[in-house]
DNA sequence: CACAAAATTCAAAGCGCTTTGAGTTTGCTA
DNA sequence: TAGCAAACTCAAAGCGCTTTGAATTTTGTG
């Protein structure tokens, strides 16, 4: 093709740049007394690169290469010729050209994208939690020049988008939380040949998938023992969701925690909601007013413990003295545990942490680099403050 | 092609249906006395479409149909008899056929996305405020089938975020939010040629862009007016950053219902910071440790009011009488302004609604329906509660 | 200086979809 | 029964990228 001859010639001379290119083509040229056309063709391809979006076929004609050495100069092919990168490199930084990521993952079947499935329903509340942890997982994926895609769904229509955003080929991996107790998602994931990792661990079924998960139990059971060895004995839990596993879990340390100690677990005194501050501040009310109130709680996020300490608060009563509690701290940073009015004991864990780590691993099994362990159970620590105290006498 | 035939021939008999045909197929392939290869071919063809994902080729070659002519059933075209059309939807369901979005997306030049900027820093908190935005983001795009990417970005590099996800193609539209004085985001946007809303307005610049925003300036004129009215003269303002326009027009709305009355705005009484539970409480605390303390406050956020409202709990005041506070109130599920031990007074105006109306429009240009006005100012509601009352004597 | 090996570069074939422009059928009219 | 719309359907050309396998140039060696 005479243009690419001619661009050849053009660039020939120097390494690109671009304003001194435009006005050095137009001698080189001319000396050859090649047509003008197509000088005037070569001018205005850098002139459009400037404002619109150049694509890898205008990028490699302005070079006078072919698609195929500016494609494997730009991703790090080890048979190009070391000035010729930087040709194009610099050709890349001057033109602003960014490849169209839709052909990319054409071409290659990957994307540089995780997949979420955003719980949405009318009436179901936007969570805290979920968005503490898409900050962490924000935070790792930007570092690897990762997005990623959230699909919003209703609950019942959840397994189905799943497999709808796998099969779109939009992302690389899929992510999945909120594990319920005897998950069929799990199963689906594992049938959709994507990597995927499951924030949580199901109940009930092999685990012999990719998994992050806290130790749930062991926070709880750590939390009851400590409130027992201060002589509680009516202790009370104010939990997430019933259906989901750590909720499961957290109420599973406490009654082993109990049961080691003789004690045994006093259902009406668990209550199961969803995590805000108002079921947080209802559970709590409907306990004190209760015929036998329990003398210490424990509670499955900062967020319901701020609605329970209003409770508390309300009734005259003073935490950490006449009533402890323990919550659960998910290092919310709107949240802090040690800004309550009683500093709160907790057992904490970073939901931010757990989301950049599973950013982390998704992004290394997509990329094929690292090695990191398919399952990860995370302790929590136990930080005590000024919530808890010795039982009073009832 | 053979296996073409073969399959007309099966499938013409009846309207697909998944295991019927593999079982006819068999009678009339041979009945026909073709080759049983065939035969086998298209057998396979339908078992692997169970569990394997199809793409269009397949599809159209089991239904012994075009490529053309299934695109076209599916995409809603008139010129497909609907017979056709009917075999072609049944047969995707019973294959569980999704189009590639990438491949849809590189024919069509759109893919049903839109694409946010999520601001990340280490140490910039999450924000609450985003979270539920998006829900109500999610909420509107999740009816339209559409998805939204997210791409994580360091604050100082978010221009050149914005350019390399208009670039890569994969998205249809932008959202910009957390708008600065003097934003250079927006020229950017517009240069940009591809649909975008912005959550917010600019300050000193043509408001010549789509926008939506609520009336900063007006909910903390009527705010202020409120505690005039009730007179206080001493008012202090717990705002967001300083330079988002937000806050700069709230403590407008301010210092002008204070100039109408004759007063002026006490800079010392202002205070700027992110919106969490820590600098509310901080900044108030700050307050009423002064030497002249404020008799009523504004807050930017429930989130910063229940800091606010912790430090005057802990000074041993009592709000509603001792001291008054209005809420901007972002109708944030988890928090609530009539759960607080003192209802709060709140300047409200629903963050989710927000989204979800951004998502609505941004989803109607895209798919060039409906017709919403560009530029959307919404007024927020007073709610008078307990927490604002006449002003003691100081 | 010849010739093979190494170092570069290239043309062309997809990836899975939409869409254009060109057939085939079918249904009527004359 | 020919002839011509109208109604369908199709083959093929992209969209912008990667990647294969081949072609070209350069380098090294006898």
């Amino acid at each position: 093709m005479i243009l690419c001859t001619a661009a050849k010639v053009c660039v020939a001379m120097k390494p690109i740049f671009l304003c001194w290119c435009v006005t050095e083509c137009y001698k080189t040229v001319r000396a050859l007394t090649l047509k003008k056309e197509i000088l005037i063709k070569i001018k205005a391809l850098w002139e459009d690169a400037l404002t619109m979006n150049v694509n890898l076929k205008q990028l490699a004609e302005m070079l006078g290469l072919s698609q195929t050495t500016v494609s494997r100069a730009l991703n790090g092919y080890p048979e190009v010729n070391a000035e010729t990168r930087q040709r194009v490199l610099s050709a890349v930084r001057d033109t602003g050209y960014r490849p169209n990521r839709a052909a990319q993952r054409l071409a290659t079947g990957r994307a540089g994208s995780i997949g979420l499935v955003m719980p949405i329903a009318q009436g179901i509340d936007s969570d805290v939690h979920f968005g503490e942890f898409l900050a962490g997982l924000g935070e790792e994926s930007v570092r690897h020049d990762f997005h990623f895609v959230i699909n919003p769904s209703a609950p019942d229509d959840e397994e189905a988008t799943f497999k709808r955003l796998a099969a779109s080929g939009n992302v690389d991996a899929l992510f999945l939380a909120y594990v319920r107790a005897n998950d069929p998602r799990i199963a689906m994931l594992k049938s959709l040949s994507i990597p995927f990792v499951v924030h949580g661990r199901a109940i009930g079924q092999a685990a012999d998938y990719p998994f992050l998960d806290i130790d749930n139990t062991g926070a709880f059971y750590d939390a009851t023992r400590l409130l027992i060895q201060l002589g509680h004995r009516r202790i009370a839990l104010i939990n997430g969701p019933g259906n989901l596993t750590f909720s499961i879990r957290r109420a599973k340390g406490m009654r082993r925690a109990l049961e080691e100690n003789g004690m045994t677990l006093d259902e009406s005194l668990v209550h199961n909601s969803l995590m805000t501050d108002e079921y947080g501040h209802r559970a709590m009310q409907q306990f004190l007013d209760s015929e036998r109130p329990p003398t210490a709680v424990l509670c499955s996020s900062t967020v319901i413990a701020l609605g329970a300490v209003r409770a508390i608060n309300k009734a005259g009563l003073q935490i950490g003295s006449d009533i402890s509690l323990i919550a659960h701290d998910d290092v919310l940073p709107m949240l802090k545990p040690e800004n309550f009015s009683v500093p709160l004991t907790t057992t904490r864990s970073s939901l931010r942490a757990a989301g950049s780590r599973i950013a982390t691993r998704l992004i290394s099994r997509i990329l094929k680099t690292g090695d990191y362990p398919d399952q990860e159970l995370w302790r929590t620590e136990l930080i005590v403050r000024a919530s808890t105290g010795p039982a009073a006498r009832s």
